[in-house]
DNA sequence: ACCACGGTGGACCAGCCGGTCCAGAAAACC
DNA sequence: GGTTTTCTGGACCGGCTGGTCCACCGTGGT
């Protein structure tokens, strides 16, 4: 049997109650007993399906929310076709992260779980796939004669990657979301040249 | 007496081993005690001179890396006034971080003191310094006849301050500076027009 | 020389937190 | 129905860590 559809679900009841823990309160100081108290589990269990305990977990929750991240961001950002496409997609990035506020989820895992190797790995597989979208949009802008030549498509959606990043951060720390739009509009308009 | 030079020197070891500590190992979980080994004090000492424990400290150590952060881009970051300089200055902010590498210094001490108040106010008036320096220099360029007039410095200068932010922060992650070297160029290649 | 006050050392403590363990309930399989 | 395996509850522990306390030392002023 190894695993029943029970086990599944308590599993992943752990995984989203710990992610939404990690979303409103201050996730400053999460502990083992917080997730436990929030999602009605008991110690055992999360040993039971995290037998490297909070590493592991948080590396669940992790790559659960790296996983909403880029879902957040659909259609707009598997289609950057148009300059309409891409204004549609800025506004989803702004709106993404103007709700979400000063808690960003994967930036607090990060404080946590510190640099390992697995966190490390996770973050850099989010803005890997990231960066591959925003620059499949600038080729294909350019292949429609849309945005000059020019411009090397890979150096600047590496720039759009640390200036959303950047403008995050800059959330975090004075709450407004002004930079992350600066940093957007002003590549946008590089763009359009 | 209040305070004499040598309680004086003491506190400033203090702040000094504890930020060499935070840039040289694995900062995830500083103690006061690793801080209080490296120093060669007591814990009285670090009392003494931080009263409110280790937030106070961990403060003053942000306090004195912020500073650090600024003087490190000196003279390029206050006299933007070529393209030349811009080069110059460019390089400047990829070689410290580059040789910074994953340690990033003020980025341990936000993990670590978390979200509160004080720690946002010492990143945010950094940042804001910072972006005003950029400003100046389009600013400037853009009196010079160098820049079109049509540039938004203030926005422009916040997309900087953001590109800036995510390359390290990418670096952090990736161990890599490529991100950061796109975004700048990038903006700079923006301002050229 | 003396004294007062700041500087220093380090033992000590209380609470927290990740992690262990075992006993019992529930479910799956025969 | 019985047995085996998984799921669950919760008591328990060991050590770490921020913080306290007090006794002693060094220095500066007079």
């Amino acid at each position: 049997m190894a695993i029943t559809a029970k086990g599944r679900a308590t599993r992943q009841r752990i995984i989203e109650g710990a992610a939404a823990y990690l979303r409103s309160d201050d996730p400053a100081g999460v502990t083992l007993d917080d997730i436990r108290a929030i999602t009605g589990t008991s110690k055992s269990q999360i040993f039971h399906y995290f037998p490297d305990g909070k590493e592991e977990l948080f590396l669940a929750v992790a790559r659960y929310e790296a996983g909403r991240v880029l879902d957040d961001q659909q259609p707009h950002l598997g289609a950057l076709t148009s300059w309409a496409a891409w204004d549609r997609w800025r506004d989803a990035v702004v709106a993404r992260y103007r709700t979400q506020g000063r808690n960003c989820p994967l930036g607090a895992l990060m404080s946590q779980v510190g640099s390992t190797a697995g966190a490390n790995e996770v973050v850099s597989a989010l803005l890997s796939r990231w960066q591959f979208h925003v620059q499949e949009g600038i080729a294909e802008m350019q292949d429609a004669g849309l945005v000059r030549a020019s411009v090397d498509a890979d150096r600047v959606a590496a720039a759009f990657i640390a200036g959303i990043q950047g403008g995050v951060q800059v959330l975090r720390s004075t709450g407004s979301v002004a930079h992350l739009e600066a940093a957007l509009d002003t590549l946008i308009d590089h763009l359009k040249g």
